[in-house]
DNA sequence: GATGAATGAGCTTTCATTCAT
DNA sequence: TATGAATGAAAGCTCATTCAT
């Protein structure tokens, strides 16, 4: 019961950090979304930087699961590349979330140590899967260059979600898949041969 | 001299922001680090929206005059890619002032349509740029698919400095650097080979 | 109940601006007065302007009700001036409510369009209601002039108000209701003999 | 010399009153108006107030000795009526000293107590010549009554110019004009009679 | 004398938090 | 539990006044 109003604050605190950002989201902004008065929130939090590093978790929960379901498919190299594609087109769609994520960097950017430590986890454990990744569809000798070129392969996504973001539609969602398709399928074998003859 | 004042301001509001954000920079701490009182600041500046946007205003156009740097090398290939994997070890370094890129990218997502029209600007002409680049280095015949490959490797670039950012040292650097020589070297040329065939 | 406070709040910021005039009446004073703190006024208003409003427009709806009620009466001439002489001697007994007046005058004056349009209308409709009361109590027949006459008796019942701001107790109100009264009976029907013969 | 200076500072500061209130004038707007810097300000005045304050005598002497020069003519009495109807008008019609002593009776009222020795000299001398007319060009026995008659006379010339002030052109001033010839003409003629049977 | 940059108190307003109901 | 009025610190900003030049 508890923990349904809890959801309820933390989603409506997400919505609005959407809206307006981190730093601009009040308590009287998370009340009035959730149908609430301010008072009722400290019913359930004993303030506003609990519902934050709630609300924060939850959305980070929520991309570190949807960057984990990268390794899912038990494919070969092709169809996988194919799944990952389709991955990327929905991930650089996901506007709101992508909104979200990138006020969160910003928190943890700014000193706090909590999400900071999150985001450490998050990329560590995204970079294990890419790398997982990786040697199972290209089959080569892992190099010191695997983790290198999954940090690479990552970055490339935040990169283009941040120019979508602040590009809007100028930037090509369907030409950028393609190239990151044709990366994966002739640009990292080139470049794999390379470390590995 | 006034605008000796008005630089001493924009350098002090450029290292706050650099330390606690755009939301977290008042009047009062801008005013400190100038070694000014708050009402000072008025004489040089109509309102704290004035110099905030100097600020941000120069911050970017620095990161700007960066960006378009990429292109001034006349050299041949291995010399041009060499010269970029400098580039970029030094962009990766310069840690405050890719914090405050960041913070702005934050500030035009928020909504600054002033700030946004100007990293529009930028990611724009540095996309010509690196296209200029492709062509002159890899001598193909330009395709479709050359905007969006310039837009994945500057993207790559801002998702590695965000890496930098929220991972700090357990990013390594020299290997990302290397990856991206690579790629240069031999992941772009069998790609384009793909398209242009 | 909500109610109560903004009246609570409206009397203390009119007590405050019969001390120290509109301009100089802060929300702390208003606070202070009304025994709140200053963030609690903003519970109820929006703005100083909105407590400012409110508290001007309850002034001159008092004082507009009071200028009407001079048509009240259906004596015939002698009682009906009597009753004028009582009224006034009132009106001008009101030194609070006449500073107030004052006051907000001067706000219309300087450029407060909305208060100007109330006094506008409050010098309407006591002209208009002096017009009537003048053809009442002396039958004669209009002329252009009834107007004029009926704003000069208006204007001299406040410019004794200033007078009796500014110089308190050396005016004496008796004798100037007196001459007032003689106006009424003698001075009046001489004036309006001459244009109706 | 230095009178030069100072008689430009308070000329330019009546100018900033009538525009922009008392209240509303500042070191800085006087100084703009004066085409002088703030500080130069302070090398003829020692304060704002002392400013304020020449300024201010200076509006009240010119209005007071306005007042007094009513007595000046030697008229018979249509003559005299005739004079001081042309006075009345001219007065009306000075609407930036109408304001400013407007701006003035309310800094009087609001306790400024040098100011409000000035307005009651002003006053009380007004009156006295007011009396001196009324037996002059009456000819009747001096009553009890003749100083508040005065005093009544003067007050609606203020209160007509605070209608003039408020209302703007829907107030005739010729109208009103003749309205105040005629009452001198018969109205108070009757008035006295009434005294002295 | 003259300048205008600098000071700092005090203004209106916002907002996390508390608490009587 | 729930409400929303109340608190008070801190924000951006204004302005009379001072003072080095």
């Amino acid at each position: 019961m508890i923990e349904k109003k809890k959801l309820r604050i933390i989603n409506a605190t997400n919505r609005v950090i959407s809206r307006v950002g981190i730093a601009g989201t009040t308590m009287r902004k998370i009340a009035d979304e959730a149908g609430l008065s301010t008072g009722a929130l400290y019913h359930h939090y004993k303030s506003k930087e609990e519902i934050l590093y709630d609300a924060m978790d939850r959305s980070l929960s929520v991309s570190t699961r949807m960057a984990q379901e990268t390794k899912q498919g038990k494919y070969n190299r092709e169809e996988a590349i194919e799944q990952i594609g389709k991955d990327l087109k929905k991930r650089f769609n996901k506007i709101d979330e992508n909104r979200i994520q990138f006020y969160l960097a910003q928190e943890a950017i700014l000193g706090n140590e909590e999400i900071l430590r999150k985001f450490g986890d998050k990329y560590q454990s995204w970079i294990g899967h890419v790398e997982e990744l990786l040697q199972r569809i290209y089959e080569k000798q892992p190099t010191r260059y695997n983790k290198a070129l999954a940090s690479l392969l990552i970055g490339s996504i935040d990169g283009i979600v941040m120019q979508v973001l602040l590009r809007g539609n100028t930037v090509d969602i369907d030409d950028i898949c393609e190239v990151y398709n044709q990366l994966l399928l002739e640009g990292i074998p080139a470049l794999l041969d390379q470390w590995t003859e």
